[in-house]
RNA sequence: UCCCCAGUAGCUCAGUCGGUAGAGCAGGCGGCUGUUAACCGCCUUGUCCGUGGUUCGAGUCCGCGCUGGGGAGCCA
């Protein structure tokens, strides 16, 4: 009895003319009097095995009634295949049905909307556009670990569950114990003294500032997990629970931020058109025809840099119309983020230096008083896809920033006292994951690249 | 949260001027074929999202609600 190999081998040709043994998932069967092709799919990678079975086989008739969806075994010979379609293919000794599929099975061999399959997400992933989505999104998450590894980053595990409710990035979903029909009152208010954790508790909607501390310690660090974001968006771009990607170095500038984000993300490019080819050429060919060529172009080019202030000249000369007013002081909005990347440069391009007053408190005052070392990278079609900064690392700097934007220092006790001992300057970025993925696959919804995604009325699965 | 669009067979959709619904695919039966989302013939399938209204009569027009999608805001 062989022992069973993926389908990927054997499409590679591994075990060619000899006996195998494959285990997958039936896409599609033809079946007739004289011979029936199955086309088997295991995961291992996009293309199907075909399968070929003549009637000398006991179960034939069985076999012609295999519905689409089921698992099956099949041990046979690997043989170069006589017809064109693929160049390799299995002719069954034995066919083994190891779970049926009716006839009720969802996924039909048919082109189904993705917001059909998204109702049908413990499905979907044995789907032709899902399948490349996720093997994609599995091999640039081991990507990502990879960079930082070969430079010496720290991975740090930043808590999920945090109370305080100051880390600035939005609505913070609760985490509580507390009954919720009768919680204990003090004066007429929740008293949060008598939750689980004597205070009130959120999900994390960041993990820099303990990845912060953390970078006084080990110079290099970053994060890769959950974050949970509990605004009532409703957009292809936002999830409820995303991952995010956060690393913090000491000792460095926001020009040593910009140079690592986009050493960074270019890697990333690289390996998706190195590792990911028949994935990606799928995409390229059915979800964003001119998805290879953009990556590509980003794998190869150096990015360029603009002052926000450049950046609002730029735009206020621009002949082409934007609903949104430009003007300094104002945030970019998307279409001033993708005239700039798609018109002015042609390119990925960093935008640095804004207006304190749009941004957080923990970025570094610049010696203007007026704008902070903040740095956005805008990248063709999408506008925005990694925002970072260099830290305020001077203690009564940081302190001033709280104060002038209503953050309590109490509860970030901790985070100032990281300036008050060894304090170096220090900066760091943040990249969804989820977002990164949609620019590396030309998917267009977010709910299509994380398996099971949680959006405002959705957390089923 | 605001604005716009949509909801008809298991899936993808059509449905004219308001007159009780149709195609392709899927499924069933038969045929054919080293086939390629195979093909050919026959057959089955409906709370037309819900609710109220206008009308002799509503899938169709109007109000409200629900659900989904897109745009905006927020943001990663």
């Amino acid at each position: 009895m062989s022992a069973r190999i993926r389908i990927r081998s054997a499409l590679a040709g591994e075990g060619l003319g000899n006996e195998i043994m494959i285990k997958g998932w039936v896409r599609t069967i033809r079946a007739g009097k004289e011979v029936a092709f199955l086309a088997l799919n295991d995961g291992s990678c996009f293309a199907n095995l075909q399968v070929v079975a003549e009637p000398r086989l006991a179960n034939f008739a069985d076999i012609c009634a295999i519905g689409t969806g089921a698992a099956v075994a099949v041990r046979g010979i690997l043989v170069e295949s006589p017809a064109s379609g693929q160049r390799y293919e299995i002719h069954a000794e034995e066919v083994e049905v190891i779970g049926a599929a009716d006839e009720s099975y969802p996924l039909q061999k048919k082109r189904h909307t993705f917001e059909y399959l998204r109702s049908i997400a413990h499905l979907r992933p044995r789907s032709n556009t899902f399948g490349a989505v996720f093997r994609v999104r599995s091999s640039v998450a081991q990507a990502v670990h990879r960079f930082f590894a070969e430079r010496g980053f720290l991975y740090v595990h930043t808590p999920i569950i945090t109370t305080s409710d100051c880390e600035g990035a939005g609505e913070m979903f609760r985490v509580t114990t507390l009954d919720p029909a009768a919680p204990p009152l003090l004066e007429g208010e929740v008293d949060f003294s008598r939750d689980f954790f004597a205070a009130q508790a959120g999900l994390t909607v960041s993990g820099q500032l303990e990845g912060e501390l953390f970078a006084q310690a080990f110079s290099d660090i970053y994060t890769f997990g959950p974050t949970f974001r509990a605004e009532n968006s409703n957009t292809p771009r936002h999830a409820a629970e995303f991952w995010m990607i956060e690393p913090e170095m000491a000792f460095a500038d926001l020009m040593a931020d910009a140079a690592l984000a986009e050493e960074f993300f270019r890697y990333l490019c690289r390996h998706v058109l190195d590792a990911c080819g028949e994935d990606m050429a799928f995409f390229n060919d059915h979800i964003d025809k001119g998805l290879i060529a953009r990556v590509e172009q980003v794998a190869n080019s150096s990015f360029a840099i603009m002052e926000y202030g450049e950046a609002i000249e730029r735009l206020t000369k621009a002949t082409v119309k934007f609903e949104y007013p430009v003007e300094w002081g104002l945030d970019l909005q998307t279409e001033h983020e993708r005239y700039l990347t798609e018109q002015v440069v042609g390119g990925p391009v960093f935008v640095i230096n804004y207006p304190k007053y749009i941004k957080a408190f923990y970025m570094r005052m610049n010696d203007d008083d007026k704008t902070v070392a903040a740095m956005d990278l805008l990248v063709p079609k999408v506008g925005e896809i990694i925002g970072g900064s260099q830290r305020e690392e001077r203690l009564h700097v940081l302190e001033g920033r709280m104060a002038e934007v209503g953050v309590n220092p109490e509860g970030l006790w901790w985070y100032l006292d990281s300036r008050r001992w060894g304090s170096t300057p220090h900066a760091g970025f943040g990249l969804g994951f989820e977002r990164l993925i949609m620019n590396l696959t030309g998917m267009e919804n977010i709910r299509d690249v994380i398996p099971f995604p949680r959006t405002p009325r959705h957390a089923e699965f």
